[in-house]
DNA sequence: GCCTAGGCTTCCACTGAGCGGAAGGACAGG
DNA sequence: CCTGTCCTTCCGCTCAGTGGAAGCCTAGGC
């Protein structure tokens, strides 16, 4: 497009996705420099772009001069087929056990080496949480993640375990530990957490299965302590993950 | 950008975000065709441009050819500040309502003539729902649409009154009964619907106001049938109702 | 089997839309 | 007053973008 581009190649499509793509879950809201940074183009190149998805809604320029996400790109986001089949089918088991446990409830799936979190019903208790529908955690320190982890293929077991991020000082990072855990997953039908992703967090989870047996999704709580009421929680979220089963075949 | 173009002065940005707003309720998935349609451009500037898109994952193009929004774009949307601090504080009284009715839950907001549905909790009874988060519902045939339209200002109840249309039989078309309607809705403190937007439901919703006395939100509930459960369903709406009102004022 | 219609993809010559360094503001802190 | 940081505007250069035309493929009618 012109004469003097620092990256020829470089498409106009593609820079205004880089400038939308520089939003993530710990960047919501950006300056003009730092959206340049992060989307790697000269400030200016940034300015000009941003003013036209800003005419175009796609972002929203605040008053102190943020630019954030716009509601326009809400509404087509919301149109993506992001399995929503199976948040159709389950979200009346994921309020079912809302209503039974009262705590933070949560339905993620598999997405390459993390676990993506599809839907997330609010529990009242005041347990911090930092899942978002939308984020990718990492698998090894949550409980829905190691319950799909420990049914994943080979490939994607050895990539987490290359990467045992400490994230308190519960947070598993010897692999074999892991690779223990995992195997203990498996034989119970349930995976656990104690305070692995958040300090003061436990979470429980277990994996729901496709017609095919194979899991293709889990569906976990998070409580403050898994000491008292592990069994019920264990029995409502096996109840629900049955009958997502059983809808997802018929 | 180019010598032939049909449309100058549209620039990049603009013809990009035109082939992503191509999308919506009725249109998640579009072939080239339509898409460039629907955006108004060349099909050769739209296969061009969307397969650019297409490359930087916010569209993905399916086996079949036809277009549809991608998961990239998902991720990105969900990160827009759309009243992200009420649906935060609603969103456990809208559990509370769910859990104790069973029914669809609405929370919703006014955008200019239209209710925009921020949360929605389905229900497991076979009530006909035509709603989705992000969708934008007619307001004078919706429970929520008419209890926000009947606290909104003077302008906006006359761009509804001027186009009443019919989307079943029991549609109210006439202005007079529709202002007659708002005049009760501010006298009890609700509204409802009787199979004015589909057939087979009924609603009823109550306005969730801001700590100044305006109405800033809805929130209410779709059922088979109102005969039965209206003083029940009002009065898990109304406490709802006020739990939101004093979460936002404290 | 031939022909037509409709949608998808590729080609290519033309040019003005886009680029970004540089300069100019605006503001805060020292 | 000076300095640093961020935001905005300017402007000359040029190649990225454009879309009509043509070719391709498939489906359907006869």
């Amino acid at each position: 497009m012109a004469g003097n581009t620092s990256a020829p190649g470089a498409t106009v499509v593609s820079r205004a996705l880089a400038l939308l793509y520089a939003f993530d879950d710990r960047h919501r809201r950006l300056t003009l420099t730092e959206l340049a940074r992060r989307a790697g183009l000269p400030v200016p190149t940034a300015y000009r772009l941003a003013g036209e998805l800003v005419a175009g809604g796609a972002l929203v320029r605040r008053a102190d001069g943020a630019y954030v996400v716009g509601r326009r790109l809400w509404d087509v986001g919301l149109l993506a087929p992001v399995q929503t089949g199976l948040r159709r089918i389950a979200a009346p088991f994921l309020n079912d056990i809302h209503a039974v446990t009262r705590a933070t409830v949560h339905l993620a799936i598999r997405d390459g080496a993390k676990v993506l979190y599809l839907e997330r019903l609010s529990g009242r208790a005041s347990v911090p949480v930092v899942s978002r529908v939308g984020a990718r955690l990492p698998m090894h320190a949550t409980g829905v993640g190691k319950a799909l982890l420990a049914h994943a293929p080979y490939e994607v077991q050895e990539a987490v375990m290359a990467d045992l991020a400490p994230l308190t000082p519960y947070t598993i990072t010897r692999p074999d530990r892991l690779r223990a855990q995992l195997e203990q997953v498996r034989r119970d039908g349930c995976a656990t957490t104690v305070e692995e992703m958040t300090l003061g967090a436990c979470s429980i989870a277990v994996p729901v299965r496709g017609r095919d047996g194979e899991a293709v999704a889990a569906i976990g709580v998070v409580v403050p302590t898994l000491k008292r009421d592990r069994a019920r929680l264990l029995s409502a979220l096996q109840v629900a993950a049955q009958g997502v089963t059983r809808s997802l075949g018929g």
